[in-house]
DNA sequence: AATGAATGAGTATTCATTCAT
DNA sequence: AATGAATGAATACTCATTCAT
């Protein structure tokens, strides 16, 4: 890299780390919110964990309510994109791509501490309807819209048969919440929750549910 | 008695209210936990709303946060005892108990505002580790116990196949949880969710994977 | 006595109680207060040792301050009329006089709880005026009174030196005070404090001090 | 540099504020705990007293309790150190050391706001085991060994008869309680107390207790 | 850009006192 | 006379946010 060429001519370490700071900033928050919840977490620690002064966070974010937003659409909001266009770009069948979107999504959120902060969201809503609303509009309706887009191209495609999308999109999205609800390890009961098994098995099950072949009720037959 | 003879005769204010009180106060901090949140209300609210002053809030209820667990002991855990002999009791098939399990569910809490209390503790379990705790013991434990149960008798009984019963409840919540995280109704979507049509839907496509037919995959077939 | 010759004739418990009310209150509030100090005494607590209820002891005395002045009498101001005849009646010499004086302070006040309310007296006396003008001026000034008029006599009877009374009082209470804010007995050092040798100690070094005898420099001399 | 130009230039308010602020806020606590006692010494009464706000205050001590043990050191625990090095160093006979070690207390504790602090901290041990214990290793122990030196000091050196060294400390200690407990001025007598006096007055009469020519009785002579 | 000293609003809980019964 | 349910004033401490430096 540059840096290796020259270390002297390195920029000045306050301006390479000035530019980080936000970088910096957001993923003390992010450990920190999942931590502890978001009443429990104190800017200052967030700001001592990044290395920088209390002064110093609010110079990039004006409150802790729009660092959690930014702490949102940092570790959430981002994937959309990118997601959004596989699937433009997709050949595959609709059941691999449904088993493909779950499991992008177990990789990225539901096995990271974006789950954590899912789950933090809706801890908060009640607290906080405008963040309620940020949420839902960020992150829940994007992520309902690629679920049903898949899910419309399966029965465009006759994959999957013309049940109703949004009940085929809340069946979808439900065991994913599950997952997120879930204590992240402890607490729970005697055995250990394993989280990969319970997807695949749900998975199975509403592709079974969703498939063409005659089966009989499904989720979200229209009425 | 006099009072026989005229029912519009009250006992003496004060007695009466004594007795009504802790319902009363009860009554309160429900509606404004479910409305607010845990840390958003204060105890001073809860009592002016049941009509009393702060001091006499803390005559029935020692602290805010055994307020909290009275509410739940009130509005869910007196639930289990009864379906617990009701189980004993039945005799239907067991994929009809499973049916009304969930239909009592539903409408003993998941339509109620004790759902909202559910979510709240969810929402608190990381501020507050020792309501978490208590949660999972009084409410989550007993509640998975009792879905146990049924599935066991239906295995036993030849009328579930052999699938992993620990995962068969996690199914079987994953849709329970799903509806009480569901916003309140106005925040949602533009269509409104219908959860009762939801918990049809996932019922069928559940019982459809427990049922001894040769199904194929099915929630937690042993690996 | 007159309750042995026809028990059945005493009087209903009730209205013997009703008169002792005041004195078993006295003496739950007297332990107390020694015990927990007054602000960590709850009248609650007083009523409930005394068998009575809260309501009850506001029949007796119109609020806790009260409470604690009643205390003060009952326990110290009282043994003052009784030592004040007995000076009177006296005929020993004045140091016997006033060896018998400290004597009987020890006996029904030092080595009583009564020390303690006088330790709690001080202690309060910054918190609530009112109390520290109560406690100069029926405690603090009839004792000193007392001691005045021992040393007075001995001055009259060339028993003692013409010493300044006032300071000769002061170097009197001295040893007493000390001798009550000692703390209960644990908390102190290694060795276990003994308070009668202590004060025997300090009335050989005061009679000393006092006596008419030509010694030099004594308590007080006058300038 | 500039400033030294002009003395009245002082240092930019806000850094000379953040080295005098603990000063001023001992100053002001001291000043009310004396005044009213702990229990009605409102924080933020000692806080705008030192012209600060209230949570500049717990900038600084992190308790009520906190900023009453800093007070106490402040004022008290510091002289130890001087009086302790002095006694070694010093040549005179231990009568003059012990003459000289009360008229220091008297100088620095007894005629100053300190002793109010140790009347408060004899008044409140009883409501506040912790701060009581406190007090006692932090003052009364190392008060007591600095007199105990002085005294073994003359016995060695043959000034002072060999005395029971602990009731002769305790026999020091008394009168300068008694200093200390006697009420700020008004509220006493009719004459007004010449503490001083009553000082020397006392250091003569024990003195004569202990010094070594054969007096007979004295303080603590052996059993 | 960075700091960190200062701010002050916000809240659960206790307990002496009252008064209807 | 006795009760005990009800009251409400009173107070330490936290932490997001500001702003002088």
């Amino acid at each position: 890299m540059d840096q290796d060429l020259d270390t002297t001519a390195s920029p000045p370490r306050r301006t390479r780390r000035k530019e980080a700071r936000p970088g910096e900033l957001l993923d003390a928050a992010l450990d920190l919110f999942v931590e502890r919840g978001y009443a429990a977490t104190k800017v200052e620690d967030v700001a001592s964990r990044a290395g920088v002064s209390k002064g110093t966070l609010f110079l990039y974010f004006p409150s802790k309510e729009e660092l959690l937003k930014a702490v949102v659409r940092h570790s959430i909001v981002g994937l959309f994109d990118r997601w959004s266009s596989e699937i433009d770009s997709y050949t595959a069948s609709s059941a691999e791509m449904l088993i493909y979107a779950l499991d992008e999504w177990w990789k990225h959120v539901g096995c990271t501490k974006a789950a954590g902060i899912c789950k933090l969201m809706t801890a908060e809503a009640c607290n906080f309807p405008e963040l309620a609303k940020f949420y839902q509009q960020e992150v829940e309706a994007p992520g309902a819209a690629l679920l049903a887009r898949i899910v419309r191209r399966g029965i465009a495609r006759g994959e999957f048969r013309a049940v109703d999308v949004d009940y085929a999109v809340y069946a979808l999205k439900a065991p994913m919440m599950f997952l997120m609800l879930q204590p992240p390890a402890s607490a729970g009961g005697d055995r250990p929750f394993d989280a990969e098994r319970f997807l695949r098995t749900q998975s199975d099950l509403l592709l079974r549910g969703l498939e063409a072949a005659p089966h009989g009720v499904g989720p979200g037959t229209a009425p």
